[in-house]
DNA sequence: TGTGCTGGTTTTAGCGTTCCAAAAGCATTG
DNA sequence: CAATGCTTTTGGAACGCTAAAACCAGCACA
């Protein structure tokens, strides 16, 4: 039955490392040791130590470890201020957290002032020796992190790919291409031929034109074309509803959009000339943010695997903090589609 | 010029305290108090130490204060999986850790295990030494962390009060009562009377009866009946959509709905009977989620300041750790209702 | 001249771990 | 029996910091 625990208010005062060996009979380092390297014991007193520590309810001291040993086992994560919610950060974070619990890790938050993270919080979080490595999101164009992280040398791996210059250290990413690849799939086998797509501006975000480029390269394997089928808006509703409106002119039976937001446009979009998304025009979004099951019609979209990249980020900062020199890893997850009451077959051509 | 930092890949070795020391032409303990302890060195001392400390980009280690003083100056915050997405949790915690940063605290995640969270968390957390207090969200009915916390004298605030049993600590939460109760007010001052509410279950959840009661009280206060024109059911859209049915069968103009989900309940069932949001009926929703400005009317609802949660939070915090003994403080801010276009005056009586 | 005070600085002594080198136990061997 | 190797255990020392006590002017006062 532990006693747990080594809290000061328990009666004894903290329970120590000294505390346990003396109970135990034993040295300090011997306790130490049936922890850290419990191959080292003869099994008799590593068995009657174990117990001690058991019923003593000690639990080692994480500063003291992290002063002798320089390593806190603790990852950083800069939080930053969701602008137009980002619905996806609740879920990887809880992703992230939970492997990193599993071996022993623990995330670190500190906030990132508005207006795109700065290296000043990062170099702080370093030089206090708070945090082992990082874990980066929200990566966008030009984002000067990874260089200068890599640069002293510290692990981190971002999620989300470098979308500029060469790619620098380990992340995980969604393949966005594969997903309005997959979405184009799905609407051609319901018989589609005039896939639009509805995306952001060129240019202005790389994850952006990674989607558009699955949509074309699908497009083209099915020998469709794409000229005037493509779209681009920001990422707001309204200015959203009015780049859809000329694909709609141009007679598209089905939209693939960039974001769920962007589908929405076409939702308008199509409400506005009295037609039903589905049932006469069809959408797929991206993200299968929780508005899309809540919609009428429910919509089709594509789910990012958040707790997988979780997973998966974490995985590889262990294995870089395991092997600092080692070949960079990359890994691309693939987003699911979620079908749902948006896609449905095209209205019949005379109809 | 600052030559940061510490990290050891920056030449000559970390930088500590003694090496400031020496380079001062000082002790290690003055140094300590130039930092700490300001006003006890002669301006000349502390002026040449300052500089010497910003010239070398020196930075204490977080690990070595923390051993010494025996505070982390870290805040735990378990983490839950999202079950059906809680749109609240990142404004939240950034809103949290931003203030914690100014005051030089920063969060540390843990992930609390699916269904609810435990104590062995918290206790393992604390037995490490690793946190010195802890900000708890996601609290219902019967929860034992607020008690169990302040046996052992655990600093703590809570984002939600106690629903039973009396209250326990500090904490901060959102008047769901005065949010609905605006509501009604709103919608009275537009000419409805017959306003129902489509809320969870009795008794399921304390937040639920919060937001029934203040639109019972004002309706009550406007001679306004409320028989038959309370739904209930759980936060999922098909319920929901099957409980708004009655409340417009009996005659409502407008419904005030514990969330947003449930407000789509109504709008589902406003459509099958041929009718619209904001022109045939008016809905309010509760919590202002990301998607309530995206649905088709744009859906009025009840924002909860979860920044300014936040950061009393942190407040609360704070004084607690200042002064353990001072009375609990308990805060509750106000909703404040965003109208769209899902409100607007009732109907001619004859239309 | 000694005594007491005051402000400024240093010395000492750990906080609780783990690293390192050395010691002890204990067989096996020359 | 001493020397050799092996496994198991131990005794400092150190990680970087700060609380507490000690120290040391310089000055006022008797």
């Amino acid at each position: 039955m532990p006693r747990s625990s080594n809290s000061p208010s328990a009666k004894g005062g903290p329970v120590t490392l000294a505390t346990v060996a003396r109970r135990a009979g034993v040295s300090p380092q011997t306790v130490s040791n049936a922890i850290n390297s419990p191959d080292l014991l003869r099994p008799e007193t590593l068995d009657r130590v174990r117990r001690t520590i058991d019923e003593m309810g000690y639990r080692p001291s994480r500063a003291a470890q992290t002063l002798r040993t320089r390593s806190s086992k603790l990852i950083g994560y800069g939080i930053q201020p969701s602008p137009f919610s980002y619905p996806v950060l609740d879920r990887f974070l809880h992703a992230v957290s939970q492997a990193a619990d599993e071996a022993g890790y623990r995330i670190l938050l500190f906030a990132c002032p508005p207006g795109g993270p700065t290296l000043e919080g990062y170099e702080e979080l370093l030089d206090q020796h708070e945090v082992d490595a990082f874990v980066l999101s929200g990566t966008e164009h030009g984002d000067p992190r990874q260089a200068w992280l890599a640069k002293r040398g510290v692990p981190f791996v971002s999620f989300g790919r470098m979308w500029s210059g060469r790619q620098i250290g380990d992340w995980v990413d969604v393949d966005g291409a594969s997903g309005t690849d997959a979405a184009v799939e799905h609407l051609v086998s319901l018989g589609h031929r005039r896939i639009a797509f509805l995306g952001w501006e060129r240019g202005s975000s790389g994850a952006g034109d990674d989607r558009a480029a699955g949509w074309q390269r699908a497009m083209r394997r099915h020998g469709l074309s794409t000229r005037g089928r493509r779209g681009q808006s920001v990422n707001d509703i309204d200015a959203a509803h009015a780049a859809a409106k000329p694909l709609l002119d141009a007679g598209a039976t089905a939209v693939v959009a960039a974001s769920d937001m962007l589908a929405l446009g076409c939702y308008r979009a199509l409400r506005e000339r009295g037609a039903a998304p589905g049932r006469d025009v069809s959408v797929v979004g991206f993200d299968d943010s929780p508005t899309a099951e809540l919609l009428s019609p429910e919509l089709s979209s594509l789910a990012q695997p958040l707790e997988q990249v979780g997973r998966e980020c974490v995985r590889l900062l262990l294995a870089r903090l395991a092997a600092p020199d080692a070949e960079a890893e990359r890994i691309l997850l693939e987003p699911s589609l979620v079908a749902r009451d948006s896609t449905a077959g095209p209205p019949p051509p005379g109809g």
